[in-house]
DNA sequence: GTGAAAGCGCTAACAC
DNA sequence: GTGTTAGCGCTTTCAC
């Protein structure tokens, strides 16, 4: 049978009051009484009822994230240093994939903020603001994760890599590259499309050709590389920008296999948003641009707490910034 | 303000009794009744509470997953797999990590079988069964995942890699190796053991000496292979095997820094615990073990699920193989 | 075919 | 310094 707060009241002899009292801490309680609770509750094997609790107090201690791709390693990455943090403030982490389908989402929002969790990171695969919007109930907390909205309605934290695409391309222009093609995740994602958007304005400012058909997407999960890849080698690219960390890892294997050296035959730039020792293999033949991957996961945690703690903070959207890394390049240590 | 089932009840003008048997469908209500609850429910956007619902049922349609390192794309792939069949069947993940550290399985373990969650996935770091048994209320539902005991309490799915790891080393004796190295993971884990094991075993029947030296452990969780193998080396190996994952990626790179090469200079063996491409690179030079991930973790959900919602149903030990591939052979497709 | 009402285990007024 | 007790929102027995 279940030990419960009265079986542990009556054995102390005290009220049910004095023991949540004592194990919450929660008011004064003399020595004396203490040591027969905590006696009452050795003797019992007494646990609170964390369901209980929660329903009582409205409180779960459990914060949900809903996130695009478990199995990627990126992910992977950012739940660890969320959890990290919140398991140390004494919060569970509650993990909802969506393999990057919106209907998915949809379905985990609803039940996640259903009475589920605290608060709610979200890395969204919408395409759609209002959609997403449309789900969450008014001032639940929730603050987005790597990807975001024009709406600035909640909380973010994301990566800008404008800066690093930028000066990637522009090195690339500097070394007489003409046909710079660009290799993207989902185009319907912020990411994405900030990406393309550093592309298209390095390309005009480099005075290179706007040429539409040199930018190709994939679909950030699975390994849709290779396809992106024979197009743009097909089009004669002589330098290639993979902006998608998972697809970046692939394209080495893949222009390997095809005899393709990087550098010698084609200039390459990747992403790279986790540990890998996919690039020592090439480090000093690839330009990279690196993603604070764990800093945005501890800035996940931290962020959605304080919204949980603190629902009249103010909304705050924390911009980090990836970093270029042309080719020979150490890491700092 | 929240709306409860008592507001449904009120403007659909029935009891709260028939509110939740429509919502439940858990007893007959007349096509009329249905409607009009329905009509309120969406007039008033009414939402059952879960942790009400929860607490009343002391169900919670939520699964616990003690992970050692959630960054690993291993557990992330075992994750995401175990998760895939748990939502279609209506149920949460809560994720804990532990990175290899028993102090945090214990505290992890604590809360979680607290009403937390109605059963618990473990893939333990603990070296001591009866830490691990004491800290789990009798009849809490628990499979151990990946890693086990030899006391046969708790279902189980684990891969056996005696095999291929037999039939690796026998195959490089075959070939004339004599000093044959093994780079294995945390020696506490049942994994490694069984992975040394058998290697002894190969090495024995082989008719090679038994060095004990040629056997070097790392931690399972950084890249703590340089180390591992620069002592090997220096023994003069002129085979070794990596038998975990992580530590078998980095080994590749980590060799090619310093100019050696499969195969022609160094005969490896290889682990391959998650899909990368890291291997794509090198496939047709070292030999690879191959676990059968995805299932892992299916099977994991399917057996958490058995025994949360029949626990009569007799403890079951799954094992799996991985797999012996060596080097030149395709992958089957 | 539906309703009334008793709790699940806990917390937090309010009382003394 | 401690006790009494009213619920939190829901499910479910018992009754009609």
């Amino acid at each position: 049978m279940k030990v419960t707060i009265s079986d542990v009241a009556r054995l102390a002899g005290v009220s049910t009051a004095t023991v949540s009292h004592t194990i919450n801490s929660t008011r004064y309680v003399s020595g004396d009484t203490k040591e027969k609770v905590y006696q009452a509750i050795r003797q019992l094997g007494y646990t609170p009822d964390a369901s209980a609790r929660s329903f009582r107090t409205g409180k779960k201690r459990t914060i949900g994230f809903i996130v695009p791709d478990i199995s990627n390693k990126f992910f992977g990455t950012i739940i660890e240093s969320a959890e990290n943090h919140l398991s140390a403030k004494g919060y569970h982490l509650i993990i909802a994939n969506t393999k990057e389908n919106m209907d998915r989402e949809e379905t985990n929002l609803r039940l996640l903020t259903a009475g589920l969790v605290d608060g709610l990171l979200v890395a969204s695969t919408m395409d759609d603001f209002q959609r997403l919007d449309s789900l969450i109930p008014p001032g639940f907390p929730v603050v987005l994760v790597d990807r975001t909205f024009d709406a600035r309605k909640y909380s973010s934290v994301t990566v800008s890599s404008f800066q690093s695409i930028y000066q990637s391309v522009r090195r690339l222009a500097g070394r007489g590259k003409r046909r710079i093609g660009l290799v993207a995740g989902l185009p319907r994602l912020s990411t994405t499309r900030e990406r393309v958007a550093a592309y298209r304005a390095a390309v005009a400012d480099c005075g290179l050709p706007p040429e539409e058909e040199l930018i190709v997407y994939g679909n950030s999960m699975e390994d849709s590389a290779p396809p992106c890849l024979d197009r743009l080698l097909d089009l004669g690219c002589d330098a290639i920008l993979v902006c998608q960390g998972l697809m970046a890892s692939v394209t080495l294997a893949y222009l390997r296999g095809k005899g393709i050296r990087p550098r010698e035959d084609l200039e390459l730039v990747s992403f790279v948003d986790y540990d890998t020792s996919a690039y020592e293999f090439y480090y000093e033949r690839v330009d990279r641009i690196v993603q604070p991957v764990e800093e945005l996961g501890r800035i996940a945690g931290e962020q959605i707490l304080l919204r949980v703690e603190t629902p009249a903070a103010p909304v705050e959207e924390r911009v980090l910034t990836s970093v270029y890394r042309p080719c020979g390049e150490q890491e700092s240590v």
